[in-house]
DNA sequence: CAAACCGGGAAGGCA
DNA sequence: TCCCGGTTTG
């Protein structure tokens, strides 16, 4: 057997983890030291070199993207279809369990996925059905704690049984909604995991089944995995079962939504004979680029501890811009970016990372405003959006009619007049007999109970499904998903919605129809509708369209984890928005915070530059912010400052009156009276050092409006405080 | 029943 | 400031 081309390009603690004969491997892998290259290796390793079956592989990630990247690298590099081997997301596998085993675990057998729409949709519903104050229970937060709860594996009945008037008003709502799923066969994402664990603890044959099975685990991104998906594994793993995780516990940035850094230091207690192995040499950026992403993370507590270094030169500073607002901070982006561009580079090779969407908006204007082709990741997905989901819920009655979900969704969508009386009628009928909505509808079409308008709406919607129906049997997928959009008038119905948001709303539409033409069935033998609607659920789909075309890619520092980019730009670098003032007062999500600086720092290749705003509009009202520790964490021997005077052409108070609908400083040239510019670092003998943000009035009575380090912002008449510049 | 209006809330986002 | 959801109005 050659194993060079599988070891042949690794380095040595690469190689010492691919090749391991330990039966416990923890892989500490830094930022950009290859540990997806380590995972497949490692199983290329294992099938090729150690003749293990593919079937007996379990490789799992968190998303979709990193699951297709696994598989696609793997058949390149064996050249062996994977289907026999179970590589996914820890959703996608628990599906894959469930769908086997839907008896065992309590299921119909084509059981709903609930979304996370569709479940707080549900979970409002259950609260109003409880007859709870829905002001004081809001349904958000009802389903964040039913969430929360089953990411530790608690259901309803083992909440915690207290006094706490909060706890326990959600445990009841927990507990009707717990019931209301299971009579109706409705599983949340949470509920895949937990079901998914629940039927290889509770069946002893079936557990044994998939411990000898699967000799082989390998998890991804190990230090996002939650107590149920931990506890998943571990059950999983038999005694036989070689296990590799791979992880950083620098990395670990979605504690928020459950992910416990823990699950990483308790691997290696609870499998007494692992053995860990750390990757620490870079191979994606500059020394300076690392020097500063250790400095930030190093002040962290507690770590596992890591060093990253590379063979690399040092390369170029990093850029630091002190913007006066987030316009300006946005318009020197642009510049940036474009005199990137101009200089050969693609606008591709360029991302912007902020800490929260709603920075976007302001780039994304400057970027209009320069003609720079930009892509935003994030935002609504493709089958979470409203004309999908309700184009998809067509398709869901017509394989079921009890799906209340789906009833609810598009029983008035288009408008035909079945309005919240009719409705209610519906609900109540249903709610009293026990029977889904469609039946409960069938029975007040039928008894003519109400008005004869309600009456004959409700029976054209009933006429109308069960033509879909028939319509679509034996037909293409395609053609299913053609027939849901025009006869029922989806298509119809946005193309008369004004403005441009229906035109895409049908643009969408169609997008859907070539999503189905594109689709491939897992499993040829079943139905293909059931399994495409599945896959919808877990899979929303990243939003398609121009992925080929040349852009700058913007995204918040969380969807950038994973990815890389010659040049990075950290926009927003200040106090309370990174880190962000939610996460200020604790310790714990502080340093959440600096390991989501450490990522961002990370991403970039070969040029980082950070730029923050000494002004910043956040919801209608200014805010003045200090630059971020994070900023302050990185050795001032490795950051340059991109003075203000030199790379701004045109007085800023220009480009804004050219720009339109903002205009929140003083317009006109008056600030040429005060001998000052905006943006401008002064200094005032009792404040300090501070920097221009606003002027008014005029000749004597002209004011500034200055930002001091250590005062926050002040007005002063500028004839008066002796301001220098410097 | 549908369209206009109003008020509260807004971190991050995978499946 | 913007967006959403609930309420009021036509």
């Amino acid at each position: 057997m050659d194993v060079t081309p599988i070891i042949d390009t690794l380095n040595d603690a690469q190689r010492q983890a691919v090749t391991s004969d330990n039966k416990h491997i923890l892989v500490l892998a830094g930022a950009g030291s290859g540990k997806t290259r380590v995972l497949v290796h490692r199983m290329a390793w294992l099938i090729d070199v150690q003749q293990q079956a593919p079937q007996s592989i379990l490789a799992v990630t968190f998303t979709n993207k990193a699951a297709r990247e696994m598989r696609g690298r793997i058949e390149n590099m064996l050249g062996i279809p994977t289907r026999s081997m179970w590589v996914g997301t820890f959703h996608g596998l628990a599906h894959r369990l469930l769908n086997q085993h839907w008896s065992e675990a309590g299921l119909e057998q084509n059981f709903q996925i609930l979304d996370s729409d569709d479940q707080q949709r549900l979970v409002k519903r259950i609260i109003q059905g409880l007859g709870m104050d829905e002001n004081r229970w809001p349904a958000k937060q009802a389903q964040w704690f039913i969430n929360g709860q089953k990411d530790e594996g608690i259901r309803a009945k083992f909440v915690e049984d207290t006094d706490d008037p909060f706890i326990k008003a959600h445990r009841k709502i927990y507990q009707a909604y717990e019931d209301f799923c299971k009579n109706n066969s409705l599983v949340d994402f949470g509920e895949l995991l937990l079901r998914a664990h629940e039927i290889l603890r509770d069946d002893p044959n079936l557990l044994q089944h998939y411990q000898r099975r699967f000799s082989n685990i390998l998890v991804d991104e190990f230090q996002d995995t939650n107590t149920i998906q931990y506890a998943w594994l571990r059950l999983l793993a038999g005694e036989d079962t070689a296990m590799m995780v791979v992880g950083d516990d620098d990395q670990s940035i979605y504690g928020w939504r459950g992910a416990k850094i823990e699950n990483i230091q308790d691997f290696s207690r609870a499998y007494a004979d692992t053995e860990t192995i750390r990757l620490e040499q870079n191979y994606r950026s500059t020394g300076t680029i690392l020097q500063a992403a250790n400095a930030v993370i190093s002040r962290n507590t507690g770590r596992l501890g890591k060093n990253l270094w590379t063979s690399q030169e040092d390369g170029d500073p990093i850029s630091l811009y002190s913007a006066f607002n987030e316009i300006d901070e946005a318009r020197f982006i642009a510049e940036y970016v474009k005199r990137r561009f101009e200089q050969g580079n693609n606008y591709s090779e360029s991302a912007v990372l902020y800490r929260s969407n709603a920075q976007s908006r302001v780039l994304e204007e400057a970027m209009l405003r320069a003609n720079i082709p930009y892509r935003i990741y994030g935002g609504q997905r493709f089958y979470e959006r409203l004309e999908i989901k309700n184009a998809l819920s067509y398709l869901r009655l017509c394989l079921n009619r009890n799906d209340d979900q789906s009833f609810e969704r598009v029983v008035n969508t288009p408008t035909r007049g079945i309005g919240n009386r009719t409705l209610d009628e519906v609900r109540t009928v249903s709610r009293e007999q026990g029977v889904s909505m469609w039946q409960a509808s069938l029975k007040l079409v039928d008894e003519k109970t109400m008005s004869a308008r309600a009456t004959n709406a409700l029976y054209a919607f009933v006429q109308l499904i069960t033509q879909l129906e028939q319509a679509v049997q034996g037909m293409e997928l395609e053609e299913q998903a053609e027939q849901a959009i025009n006869l029922t008038g989806l298509v119809e119905f946005h193309r008369a919605e004004k403005g441009e948001k229906g035109q895409a709303r049908v643009d969408n539409l169609q997008e859907l129809v070539s999503a189905c033409k594109a689709y491939e069935a897992d499993d040829p033998d079943a139905e293909v509708l059931p399994q495409f609607l599945a896959q919808a659920t877990l899979e929303a789909g990243d939003q398609q369209a121009d992925e080929h075309e040349d852009a700058l890619q913007m995204m918040t520092l969380h969807s950038a984890k994973g990815l890389e980019f010659p040049l990075v730009i950290l926009a927003g670098m200040e106090e309370n928005l990174f880190p962000h003032s939610m996460s200020a007062d604790e310790p714990g999500r502080l340093e959440e915070e600096r390991r989501l600086a450490y990522v961002g720092i990370t991403r970039a290749e070969q040029k980082l530059v950070m730029t923050y705003a000494e002004c910043r509009r956040i919801y209608g009202d200014e805010k003045f912010n200090s630059v971020s520790r994070f900023v302050r964490d990185v050795p001032n021997e490795l950051i340059e400052e991109v003075r203000a005077n030199i790379k701004r052409p045109s007085p800023p108070g220009r480009v804004r009156a050219t720009g339109g609908s903002s205009r929140r400083f003083s317009t006109s040239d008056t600030g040429m009276d005060t001998g000052f510019e905006l943006g401008q670092h002064v200094m005032h003998p009792k404040f300090g050092e501070g920097v221009i943000l606003n002027f008014e009035g005029h000749g004597a009575n002209a004011r500034v409006q200055v930002n001091f380090h250590s005062e926050g912002s002040k007005w002063l008449v500028v004839s008066y405080a002796r301001l220098e510049s410097i």
